[in-house]
RNA sequence: GGGGCUGUAGCUCAGUUUGGUUAGAGUGCCGGUCUGUCACACCGGAGGUCGCGGGUUCGAGUCCCGUCAGCCCCGCCA
């Protein structure tokens, strides 16, 4: 028997319940005991004239965090005492018998933190994981995931998906994240890597004629950490046989659904809403827009340009824009916290930014300078701009004014509170198949190399790989992106092209990827998928933003595990079975 | 790799600005009183390497340098 679950109508049965000491009332005669389970509390009751000696006796010498097996009757509260803010407030159980399976030491952090209380430190709750997985609140989160997982593998499962499982010592592959290497004790200095994700398995079980394919799958990457970021994260790994875009949205929509219906009761509005990556970076200057603030983007350069204000028009001239977005009744704003955004849209990369207050007399701030008579109406007309209102201005190529209008739109939306209530869902699609390198200009893949390019053959697409487009699609929640993934590229030449043009000799990608392209020898349907953040996906359903709230055993921001001491030294013996020695001395070993 | 915040009793924090007698509070823990509590109440008690190392000073929780840990952010994360 559960105790959370005990209402009003199992009074006068006997029950047999089992669980933790969550807190101890003693008032010297009567005695309460909230017992604890992964369901809830219930309150055990001690009085002296109902109860055996012995029991009340041992009842006085228990901890918190003790482990009872107890067996009594469900009783009505007397009137006066039942308790509205308690599930099982209304019943007590009155103790018969009760052994005590396991005492707890005093507690390095409290199971039962009072209502008032600050948490202890987050390294505190690490260090103590078991105990603070105790907590209800923190419990919760794990029945969240388990339903949310489970939806998932129904809905899939029910879709016609199969669940195969690929291997965790795989080989390493050059682009992306840094991999966590496995060193070989069969084959000294090879190493096998764990999976950053499955995507080639999934690929080559399309080929093996897998048509539909789904896992719950751990994936690692070896890179410094965020809230929102773990070194092991788990994804739902999805991939179709013979499929396009439509398709692949409407699976994932449908688990989407299965899954806030199952999980919360809640149905989510599909299909969802779809926008290229050129509207998104245009309209929202980013790839995952937050639709939350409709404020949108536009080029103020025609309306603005040419007035004879320098900043514009020098940006203007050498091939940038003018570009901002109205904020309404943004003429509210402070002075300082107005000239603070220039430093904001600095820190973005560009140059600055640009303000100017609508009122009813005209306009004013930095940016009015380049409003005349012509332009002011054009103002008020074209872009709607009030009295009350702010326009934000950042001048500049793309590559500058699109992140930085991005910072300051989510900035000045949470600010003023324009961000809306609720979900807002966008699929981001036609992405660019490759960008440039920030430092070295060489096209990198901008979703990964095994994405089908839109329209072009090989040889087009080696001799300008820029304007290229992918059939590549993110998912985006409220400004965070849930899911991607692509139409895969099945065509052999195709595939070779992009790999060279990521820098690879034909030997290497022979090397590196001849597994995949000999696969495709033989008989390779069109095929597409995704892959969806579950431990981002479960965060939003509990509204936690710490991804270390939603796995049970995480690790800190330094990558560690602070229960059980991972990573640690090993022996000198170990090392030398592996065929490794360290370069330099390792600062502690602890075995 | 870089920036920021934090580190004082088992836990949560005050004290650091302006160096100065014996470092405080709440909670937990221990002992006691209490027969309807629900963060029970009340009385008493124990409990401190002020993260660690070095420096300045007659004197450092407080100032300086270094270092470690946790958290947040940038880089990074196809």
């Amino acid at each position: 028997m559960a105790c959370g679950l005990i209402d009003a109508s199992w009074t006068g049965k006997t029950v047999q319940l089992a669980g933790w000491v969550h807190r101890r009332r003693d008032q010297g005669g009567v005695k309460f005991v909230l017992l604890r389970d992964r369901t809830g509390l219930v309150q055990l009751a001690f009085e002296p004239e109902r109860t055996p000696a012995e029991v009340i006796a041992a009842a006085a010498r228990l901890n918190p965090e003790d482990v009872l097996s107890i067996r009594g009757e469900v009783e009505a509260r007397p009137a006066g005492a039942v308790n509205p803010e308690m599930a099982t407030g209304e019943i007590e159980i009155r103790v018969r018998e009760m052994e005590v399976l396991a005492s707890s030491d005093p507690l390095p952090i409290l199971v039962a933190v009072p209502p008032e209380e600050e948490l202890p430190s987050e390294e505190l709750r690490l260090r103590h994981r078991v105990l603070d997985l105790r907590r209800p609140e923190l419990q919760q989160h794990f029945v969240v995931r388990h339903l949310a997982t489970n939806a998932a593998r129904a809905s899939l499962s029910q879709q016609g998906f199969l669940e195969v499982e690929t291997p965790f010592l795989t080989r390493r592959t050059p682009e992306g994240a840094r991999d966590y290497l496995v060193p070989s004790r069969i084959h000294h200095g090879e190493f096998y890597a764990l999976p950053q994700s499955p995507q080639l398995y999934k690929q080559l079980l399309m080929v093996a004629g897998f048509d539909r394919y789904f896992q719950i799958a751990r994936c690692l990457r070896d890179e410094d950490l965020r809230a929102d970021r773990q070194p092991e994260f788990t994804q739902i790994d999805v991939e179709m046989a013979f499929v396009a875009e439509d398709d692949v949205f409407g699976a994932c929509e449908r688990m989407l659904v299965d899954m806030f219906s199952s999980t919360l009761d809640r149905t989510i509005p599909v299909p969802f809403p779809r926008m290229t990556w050129a509207e998104a970076t245009e309209s929202y200057g980013t790839d995952k827009p937050d639709l939350r603030i409709d404020w949108q983007i536009e080029d103020f350069s025609g309306v603005l340009g040419g007035r004879g204000f320098g900043i514009l028009d020098g940006a203007i001239a050498a091939g940038g824009r003018a570009r901002g977005f109205v904020v309404p009744g943004g003429a509210s704003l402070s002075r300082s916290r107005l000239d603070a955004i220039n430093d904001a849209a600095r820190e973005a990369g560009a140059k600055g930014a640009l303000w100017m207050k609508c009122t009813e007399e005209g306009f004013t701030g930095p940016a009015a300078r380049a409003v005349d008579e012509e332009t002011g109406p054009v103002l008020r007309s074209d872009f709607g701009l009030t009295a009350g209102d702010l326009l934000v201005l950042v001048a500049g190529p793309n590559s500058e004014s699109s992140p930085a209008l991005d910072v300051l739109r989510r900035q000045l939306g949470a600010e003023l509170g324009a961000v809306a209530e609720g979900e807002r869902w966008v699929w981001v699609t036609d992405f660019p198949l490759f960008e440039a390198d920030p430092e070295t200009g060489a096209p990198v893949a901008s979703h990964h190399p095994f994405t089908m390019p839109v329209d072009v053959t090989p040889d087009a697409l080696l001799a300008d790989p820029f304007s290229v487009r992918s059939r590549a699609y993110d998912l985006v929640l409220n400004g965070t992106e849930l899911a991607s993934g692509s139409i895969r590229c099945h065509v052999p030449a195709l595939q070779r092209a992009i790999l060279e043009v990521l820098g690879m000799t034909p030997e290497q990608v022979d090397a590196r990827f001849g597994f995949l392209l000999e696969a495709f020898r033989y008989g390779v349907p069109p095929h597409g998928g995704f892959a969806l953040g579950l431990d981002r996906l479960v965060a939003l359903m509990v509204n936690v933003s710490s991804l270390r709230d939603v796995i049970a055993f995480p690790k800190t921001t330094a990558a560690r595990g602070l229960m059980e001491g991972a990573p640690s030294g090993v022996d000198d013996e170990l090392l030398a079975d592996l065929g490794i020695r360290l370069a330099a001395k390792r600062v502690a070993a602890d075995e």
